[in-house]
DNA sequence: ATTGACCTTTGATCCAACTCTAAGGTTTAT
DNA sequence: ATAAACCTTAGAGTTGGATCAAAGGTCAAT
């Protein structure tokens, strides 16, 4: 049984994360000492490290808390369960990235059009065409 | 002279965002009511609709505030100080896209893998690949 | 027995960029 | 004169994922 700062050692994340995550309903200990201290078992760290590998493909928590749902009765979950999580997020990430993208070519055509040299500002053409505002409109939401 | 509703009518932004952007110092009325409404200029109309076209591209609060700075004073300013800032912009965004296209072949890998079908997902190959961690660092920093 | 490393809890703080609330004062039109 | 629509402020709340602080209790080794 391992205690939260050996679970952290053998995992990476803080045992400030570990508790987070506790408190989020991701993990628990399964065991306390009579001082409340929480012991893990083998299980907990196999738990964790599933935690760890989808926080870091990019599932949020939440979706996270979902996958763990499935984990532990598979039986009664299907493929397509996990595939509709999945699919999800990739739906966000590619929505995500087209966004960036619209970001990224407004950008470059700015940078394209300065001199960017040590001539004054007086007639940048990054600025003159911030201030026509005639830009091409960039998907925004969220990020950045 | 416009009042605060006006310009929000105007500009397509909230009163309470017009105050916040003065809050943090992008915009500032040209006067005050003896009852203190705050009255603005097309001057600061235009200054309000820069704010919006950075905005609009992904700049953020702070790069805005620099570029404003630049755009009172842009005698003592030059290209490269407009550029910097805009390259810098771009860099962050290309890190994003990197980091997130990364997320997206991950999660593609992973949907390509599993049947999605509605057999129980005691064997499925997105679970499996979560639970032995195999599975490619995909670059991790802010958003998701 | 005492040091030092570890653990506990609740609750605060951070980031960005808003968004909203409360409690009140002002302006304008009728 | 009064109602509706506007304005003011300070400050709190939102989201997500941590990260830290305070104030104290416990454990292992010497």
């Amino acid at each position: 049984m391992l205690k939260i700062g050996e679970l952290s050692d053998r995992t990476g994340l803080s045992a400030h994360t570990l508790r987070f995550y506790e408190k989020h309903g991701l993990i628990n200990a399964s065991d306390r000492s009579d001082a409340g201290y929480r012991y893990y078992t083998d299980a907990d760290v196999r738990r964790v490290e599933f935690v760890k590998t989808a926080r870091n493909i990019g599932f949020s928590l939440g979706d996270i808390a979902q996958l763990l749902s499935i984990r532990v009765d598979k039986q009664s979950h299907s493929c397509h369960d996990v595939t509709e999580i999945t699919q999800h997020k990739l739906d966000e990430v590619n929505a995500k990235i087209a966004e960036l993208q619209s970001m990224q070519q407004t950008l470059q055509i700015l940078l394209d059009s300065c001199c960017g040299g040590p001539e004054n500002a007086t007639h940048c053409s990054i600025m003159e065409a911030l201030e026509e505002g005639a830009i091409r409109h960039a998907a925004r939401s969220g990020t950045f």
